[in-house]
DNA sequence: AATGTCGTTCCATTATGTGGAACTCGCTCT
DNA sequence: AGAGCGAGTTCCACATAATGGAACGACATT
């Protein structure tokens, strides 16, 4: 019943390859301790002690010390069968965090036009890196839960928000974008090559809208539209999603339309109500 | 050592601060960052440095540096209007602590049961420190979004499910978080004084379950049941809640009984699902 | 009992964060 | 204009706070 879960392997954290050398992040021992907090949050199964160790990479000692601030923080909960698992006062930040989106309460009147026009769920999801971030979405049937995606983080080549995004991407930036990927195979579909993905979105960008053809999911197909400031900083997309057995190709490109026209009057807004800039 | 998390009930804490080196101690770096952090996110207004120079009280380069590193690390970011906002890194981790959260799995079907029995809201939410984080929610009207609670943090002393929450509590840990709360007037209802709040406490521990006449919202209701395991480790509390048009006081009185029947059903789950002990 | 694994604690070393003061930019007031 | 002010940013001597190797204790396995 419920489920969500999802997917998003996203497998990268955890830099253990490179013990000497390790190149530590910019931002000391804040972000070796986020690195540690993210290595926890983001993994599939529950994880001990000496799990984080190797997948950190760091000293015991340290290590030991870095998870027990985490947990008197409050962004970790150490169960009885000792294994670390995320503490509530990560979902006490998000909500914060969400609710006072800017972005998302600026775009959320258009998605849920999109959705009155498709009769599909749309997706509103943001460029972080190589991952799209969902913000928000408008969902077709009110199934059981509102556990949406919001918050989830996917791959961005293997989804069509992601190509949208990546789509309207000024080339230094696309460059440096499609170095960092590493490509793991979903389905069949899956692009597994960053030259594959650049011929998709240069079709992408001459069309103003990106598909998934079931790369990330068997029997889903997505269109999406990409969003973005004058500058770049927000660099986004929006989305029409459904099973491929009630969405064929032919579908999405007919509502390849509104869902431009909604990304293009998302655009508009943004930069009226949020600020020429930014 | 304990310390968990402190003050905080949102509202002003700005100069509590003022006794040299107020709370801190805890965790080094980390605490702090995660201080300024949380007064970023949980301000109700855009920040700008020197606001958060002031209510965080560090010497000005110290806190420059640590607002630099949330941003580096995505935890933040900050708009051309200098004002500093909640990252998206923030979503992405609450997504999986919320996904994965084994607590909010093994009492879903319960709360679904329940909406199906009342036909009302009904919430999940777990006591941490002192305050209520909702965890869970099944919406009547399937209404705009589902930018539902789920995270929101509300002061225990005015919601039906705090009151349920600590009214389970051994008295020793009842005394320490009566302790530390700080009373807001949020409607003619809410109680104003631990003595108050206590005598109501007493009557919920025997009734089994806890109202909310208006105490938070007016023209708001709800009934809740308390749910914790055995060591206390985890209290939490299950609560159905309407519009006071709708929902009578008797008609609360009447679903008591089901929402005792859920809590109680939950709290055996928990027992049998994620162990004894924890 | 002996051995191995795993989590926790200790402590000398030094890398890191600290915070006062100086600097720069943009704005308003006269 | 120019002075004056307030907001944000940078700098650097200093000491706090993180580091990590090594020892310890608790179980489990043989």
């Amino acid at each position: 019943m419920n489920e969500t879960d999802g997917q998003t392997t996203d497998r990268d954290d955890a830099r253990t390859a490179s013990p000497a050398t390790a190149q530590n992040s910019g931002t000391g021992t804040l972000g070796k301790a986020l690195s540690v907090l993210e290595t926890v949050v983001t993994s599939d199964t529950p994880l001990r002690f000496s799990d984080i160790l190797v997948l950190s990479g760091q000293p015991r000692g340290t290590l030991h010390r870095q998870l027990s601030h985490l947990v008197e923080e409050g962004l970790l909960v150490q169960g009885r069968d000792l294994c670390y698992e995320p503490g509530l006062r990560l979902l006490k930040f998000a909500y914060r965090s969400w609710s006072k989106n800017q972005f998302r309460a600026v775009a959320a009147p258009h998605l849920r036009k999109l959705h009155e026009e498709t009769g599909e769920t749309v997706h509103l999801g943001v460029l972080r890196g190589t991952e799209i971030i969902y913000v928000d979405k408008v969902e077709s049937r009110q199934t059981v839960r509102m556990e949406s995606q919001i918050g989830n983080a996917s791959p961005v080549y293997c989804t069509g928000l992601g190509k949208a995004a990546l789509s309207v991407l000024p080339p230094g930036r696309l460059a440096e974008t499609l170095g960092k990927l590493t490509f793991h195979r979903f389905t069949a579909n899956t692009h597994l090559s960053a030259a594959s993905l650049k011929r998709d979105l240069d079709e992408a960008r001459l069309r103003g809208y990106a598909f998934d053809r079931e790369e990330h999911e068997t029997e889903i197909r997505c269109v999406a539209a990409p969003i973005h400031d004058a500058g770049f900083d927000l660099v986004a997309g929006i989305s029409v999603t459904g099973p491929a057995y009630r969405v064929t190709m032919e579908q999405l490109e007919i509502w390849a339309n509104p869902v431009r026209q909604a990304a293009m009057a998302i655009s508009e807004d943004v930069e009226i109500r949020l600020g020429p800039g930014r």
